[in-house]
RNA sequence: GCGCGGUUAGCUCAGUGGUAGAGCACCACCUUGACACGGUGGGGGUCACUGGUUCGAACCCAGUAUCGCGCACCA
């Protein structure tokens, strides 16, 4: 018995093969190679994350991509890196001070707090890193890069610059999505459209001129009313004309505010008469610019109402004074609806509570490069996977609103603008600053501070964490103006892996980015993942805790077997309903793999090769050639990006196979009592099979591959499976003599089936000592009996061309010919012809089904020759068959 | 409202025009010298619905229902 333990226990076995991997360098990406490149660059994790199963399905593939090509030859660059993800490090800290020290960020100081996220990201950064290495991610480590190292800044800043100077990026006072919490802007894409359960509230306004006469409007949000300076109703609206340029009463503060017309107003919605507030709605805003009307902003920064006017509702915070402020219009009498009302609110991605439309001082980006990145993609140069994503691309493409990219933090990429003091001074603060206030002298805008720093101010700002991201795939390969290496033999890189729900936040946003600072696309092929959901179709999520931790699966089932199970229920784009059992499944499968080099080894750990002088068999040629089969395919699927599909053939010819078939069909030839010509052969045909299987495997499972492939003999030691180059070669010639011997192994395999599925039916499935009788067999087939009794669990097939069953024996009809298994005492006639009636009438339904079709004369001219032939063929069989079955039941009497 | 995707066995999903599939789950038998994380055998499906194209439709077309996603609007 070999030494290996009967369970394959991977969590040892794969932490020692990544520390030889990382120790042998087996990662890193040489730039001055000859070989044809391949890079990836891994979609930054956030540096505080913790992975999750998103994680693990996209980090897999991109290993599966990465090993792959260095299997086919290629030098593989897989850049590895965190992002420094402002906001959500921001608030992690923030958090961390609160509890634990009472502290809040502004009592510290922006220094002290920046070194406070310093000490926190070296502290807990690292983590997210180590679980992708756990996972076996080939990632070239000696090149790791963070968005926020002095390089990758001096990029940024750069790249602000030149967009500055282009004219592309300007400050200006506009609307933006600001969170209350946060107490920052954020970037359209950053705000989730959630629905809510919320109250429509309808008002009356009561008209100046006509005391008793009111005008009513429907609102969800009467907090807001302090800020209204007019009334909207649409011009095309008879109910309203009379009332357009009259003044209606606001009930508090108190005012009179005029009743406009305008387009925007939809007739049929509410009461068709909407309170402007443009201070505090988007739509609002917009009518107010169009109108010329005041601008009254009714809210502090963190979303408390700022009316003095209003003592009652001043300081309260916005959902509080909502409430309030309804039961005060109640109280005047001025309230007369109140309905349950669902609409969708803009949610703050990160703090999870409702944007507040805000007008604020903000830097905004007008994008660079669009129609190239357009172009690039709707021509295919950026191929999408799959394809049906370049559809949302285009659309946003078409669509794009100029980006806020100013935050109001302190942890990111702080806007390398200055301001002069004096002029600061003037206006008291920098938030004041648009650009239509600032002259030349008065703002410096460079990498560098101006030299007379003193007397200048920097922009307090930091830049959104995405305009970091978007340079990504070459800021991390060269400094700023450097001739890099490493850029001129990995850029463009060759794929990306990521999902599809950032499409807008980073993907096009690189390919624009690639095509103005890069000179080109920043990526050829971009394949989407799928979404990982639990059972009940939910998005995974912390909250709703249905989020399985990877780690816990890896100490549990191996890395091996999370990466196997994840990949092998991945569909191209949809959606995955992730189930623990697939996992298992990934285990039992890498324990099958173990148990099937396990008992090789019990015939021997020397490795043996075939030659012309090796007596093959049929199923030896037949596993053969069905790996050669295998490696064709998976180039196929590589070739199209079915990840699903690769694990799925690999699965199978492992275990329907190779284990299954084969290890059954060539147990006796490692028995003692076997021929030392037959132990030969199949220990050779193994070695020659697994070999090759285990590098096939390698990508989706590379430490158990690894492992076996060295403890199988079949890498030197000192050498790496994962650096050994796929054979170009087949195991197996084509041909006829290949067809030939394959025809003869399904035809065992077939013929095999038969018999036990005939021993079933007599009851007799487990006894081994059965003796079957063959007439009209194949001449070869005397050479094989042995295997087709071993298959069949029988103790003896007798060739018998003269052979008389005696009534009632049962019989089936196989490939390799009639086979009747004659069981004293266990015959009953009328059962055998029950069972051959049924039988029979089966049969007789396929030839009436395949004779129905062939008499069809529309069928015979009009389908292809290929398929008429076959369905000929097929009819042929079926009637020898049931001629076969008349004959046994006629034989019965 | 616009767009995209799904609907196939109890569950998760393959299946691009020619005899409905896999894994799991289920039932029966089997601890047989690799593996019970296993083996053998078995049961189980009007391929959401309606119509069309075709000799032939799970597959192509049109429509319906339903679920999900994205975008826009939402007073």
């Amino acid at each position: 018995m070999s030494d290996l333990a009967k369970a394959y226990e991977p969590q040892a076995v794969e932490a020692k093969w990544y520390d030889a991997w990382l120790k042998g360098k087996c990662f890193e990406a040489d730039p001055a190679s000859d070989k044809p490149a391949y890079s990836i660059v891994i979609p930054p994790p956030n540096v505080t994350g913790i992975l999750h199963l998103g994680h693990v399905l996209n980090n897999a593939l991109q290993d599966i991509l990465a090993r792959r090509a260095r299997q086919t030859g290629h030098e593989v660059l897989w850049l590895p890196g965190t992002d420094h993800a402002g906001i959500a490090t921001q608030t992690k800290v923030e958090r961390e001070l609160r509890e634990k020290e009472g502290l809040k960020r502004r009592e510290l100081g922006r220094e002290k707090f920046l070194d406070r996220v310093w000490e926190w990201k070296e502290k807990h950064g690292g983590i997210i890193i180590q679980q992708l290495k756990r996972l076996g991610c080939s990632c070239d480590w000696s090149r790791e890069r963070f968005t926020m190292d002095d390089d990758y800044t001096h990029w940024v800043s750069q790249v602000f610059v030149d967009l500055f100077k282009q004219g592309l990026i300007y400050r200006g006072k506009r609307m933006v999505n600001w969170c209350p919490v946060s107490l920052t802007a954020l970037s359209d894409e950053e705000v989730i459209m959630t629905p809510q359960r919320s109250k429509l509230y309808t008002m009356k306004y009561e008209l100046a001129d006509a005391p008793g006469e009111f005008l009513q409007i429907a609102t969800t949000r009467p907090e807001t009313l302090m800020g209204d300076v007019a009334v909207a109703v649409n011009p095309k609206d008879p109910r309203y004309s009379q009332y357009i340029g009259r003044m209606v009463k606001r009930p508090f503060p108190h005012a009179e505010i005029p009743v406009i017309a305008d387009d925007h107003v939809d007739i049929e919605f509410g009461t068709g008469a909407l309170k402007i507030t443009p201070a505090h709605d988007k739509a609002d805003f917009d009518i107010g610019m169009r109108h010329g009307l005041e601008i009254i902003d009714t809210l502090h920064a963190d979303g408390r109402v700022n009316c003095p006017e209003c003592p009652d509702l001043d300081g309260l915070d916005r959902f509080a004074a909502r409430k309030k402020a309804a039961r005060k219009l109640e109280e005047m009498g001025l309230l007369l609806k109140e309905e349950d009302y669902e609409n969708k609110v803009g949610f703050s991605e990160r703090a999870n509570v409702p944007i507040e439309p805000r007008i604020s001082m903000q830097w905004f980006l007008k994008y660079p490069c669009v129609d190239e990145a357009a172009k690039a993609v709707a021509d295919d140069e950026i191929v999408f996977r799959p394809e049906r994503w370049q559809k949302t691309y285009a659309h946003w493409m078409e669509n794009l609103q100029d980006w806020c990219i100013s935050r109001q933090l302190w942890w990111g990429h702080q806007i390398p603008v200055w301001y002069r003091k004096d002029k600061l001074d003037q206006l008291k603060e920098a938030a004041a600053l648009g650009m239509e206030d600032l002259e030349k002298g008065d703002i410096h805008v460079g990498t560098e501070p101006p030299a007379d720093e003193s007397e200048w101010v920097r922009d307090e700002d930091v830049m959104d964490t995405w305009f970091s991201s978007w340079l990504w795939p070459f800021a991390t390969m060269a400094a700023v103006g450097e001739e890099s290496a490493l850029l001129k033999k990995f850029y463009p890189t060759t794929d990306l892996v990521t999902g599809p729900d950032i499409i807008f936040f980073w993907v096009a946003r690189m390919i624009m980015a690639g095509y103005r600072f890069a000179g080109g696309l920043p990526f050829k092929n971009v394949y989407f993942t799928s979404i990982i959901r639990d059972l009940q179709g939910r998005k995974m999520s912390k909250s709703l805790g249905n989020s399985p931790d990877p780690i816990d699966l890896m100490d549990k089932y191996g890395a091996d077997a999370l990466r196997f199970g994840l990949i092998r229920i991945a569909p191209v784009g949809s959606d995955i309903r992730f189930d623990e059992v697939q996992i298992e499944e990934g285990r039992n499968f890498a324990n099958k793999l173990y148990n099937a080099c396990r008992f090789r080894q019990m015939a021997g750990t020397e490795v043996v090769t075939i030659s012309s002088a090796t007596e093959v068999r049929p199923h030896h040629v037949d596993i053969m050639a069905k790996l050669d089969d295998l490696a064709e395919n998976l180039q196929g699927a590589y070739a199209g990006y079915r990840f699903g599909e690769v694990a799925h053939l690999l699965y199978e010819f492992l275990w329907n196979e190779f284990c299954d078939k084969f290890l059954e069909a060539v147990k006796s030839d490692l028995r003692e009592s076997a021929t030392p010509a037959a132990r030969e052969a199949t220990l050779g045909v193994f070695d020659s099979v697994m070999a090759v299987y285990l590098q096939l495997l390698h990508p989706y499972m590379p430490h158990i591959t690894e492992e076996l492939s060295v403890r199988m003999g079949y890498v030197a030691e000192g050498e790496f499976v994962m650096q050994k180059l796929l054979p170009s070669g087949t195991l197996v010639p084509r041909g006829a003599l290949r067809d030939e011997m394959q025809e003869k192994a399904t035809a065992i395999y077939e013929t095999a089936g038969r018999l036990r599925n005939l021993k079933a039916e007599y009851n007799v499935a487990t006894r081994r000592d059965v003796r079957f009788v063959v007439k009209g067999a194949p001449a070869w087939l005397s050479s094989e009996s042995d295997t087709l009794a071993l298959l069949s669990g029988a103790g003896e097939i007798a060739l018998d061309e003269a052979y008389d069953p005696p009534k009632g024996t049962p019989a089936a009809l196989a490939p390799a010919g009639e086979f009747y298994m004659p069981l004293e005492g266990l015959i009953d006639v009328e059962a055998e012809k029950d069972r051959l009636t049924k039988e029979i009438d089966k049969v007789g339904k396929e030839v009436a089904k395949s004779e129905g079709k062939l008499g069809n004369a529309s069928f015979v001219e009009r389908a292809p020759a290929e398929v008429v032939e076959q369905e000929k063929a097929r009819l042929e069989e079926w009637r020898t068959k049931l001629a076969q079955l008349r004959e046994m039941l006629a034989a019965l009497g």
